[in-house]
DNA sequence: CTAGAACCTGACGTCGACGTGAGAATCAAG
DNA sequence: CTTGATTCTCACGTCGACGTCAGGTTCTAG
């Protein structure tokens, strides 16, 4: 296959393609034009690649979890990469879940509020509700490393 | 409170409480000095800022957000907003749940083949399982717009 | 009064996953 | 052979949430 039938299928760029073998993500032998030439599996490995970038990984963390997919064989270091990403996910996926919750109270809040459907001017004034209710604690979930 | 107090209480740089500022998410007086000067409740609010961006928002959909936290009045526009930022996180939810399982899978795979915890050697030959198990199809969820 | 800590305003640097030309070569069809 | 589509290799641009340095001002403890 040529780079752009494996871009096509894979529902990402040229641009990628070529991104993903700068960064050794991705191998592809050359016709005699010099042009890239993929297996058909490429298409479901650049699929997999896109899963754990939109999961968040970088891709030097793909790089070192993609190994397994070729292998099947795990080294104790690639295992423990693997659960390391792994938690990194589980505990992002808690924090958008609180962050989720979150609005959805706000949501429930301001649908007392606003039951009128049609009047949307500002004239609506709330009856006087105690304001006073303690806010929930919030996570205070880092993702930057300062 | 000072920037510093608000920055060590809320867990962030004081250079962020400055962005924060800049970007109209967070108001403060100043003193004589022209040192800002924070409420108490600054330390919420810039929790509540940092779930949200934690969460993917951009300073912009903060912006469209928050004023329902100082008024606890929506708009129909501010609702909606609420709303789409609400599934937006839902969808990414899903989206990593999913990479989340089939790293989970990776690593149950792994641990057929690495039962020897302490023969950390290459010399594991796996039993010659047929390695033709179709894979899994994977999602092809994009985050990025191109 | 004075040293040092904390704060101020610019303004440039960063990092990652590509986008976006530029200019040239290669490929597929008529 | 020609033309248009596709591909190639540099190489610079982008965007957002800050980091960081520079040079100056203000606050606070002794």
């Amino acid at each position: 296959m040529r780079i752009g039938d494996v871009a096509k299928l894979a529902g990402v760029s040229v641009r990628a393609l070529r991104y993903y073998e700068e960064q050794g993500l991705l191998i592809a032998d050359r016709g005699p034009g010099g042009h890239r030439q993929y297996p058909q599996s490429a298409v479901e490995r650049v699929k997999f690649i896109q899963m754990l970038y939109a999961a968040g990984l970088s891709s030097s963390a793909i790089l070192q979890v993609l190994p397994f997919l070729d292998t099947l064989v795990a080294s104790p270091r690639m295992a423990r990469q693997l659960e390391a990403e792994r938690d990194r996910l589980k505990a992002q996926i808690d924090d958008l879940t609180k962050a989720h919750d979150r609005l959805e109270d706000l949501i429930r809040l301001a649908a007392l509020y606003e039951d009128s459907p049609a009047t949307c001017e500002p004239n609506e004034t709330p009856p006087t509700t105690p304001v006073t209710r303690s806010r929930r604690r919030l996570s205070g979930a880092r993702l930057t490393r300062h």
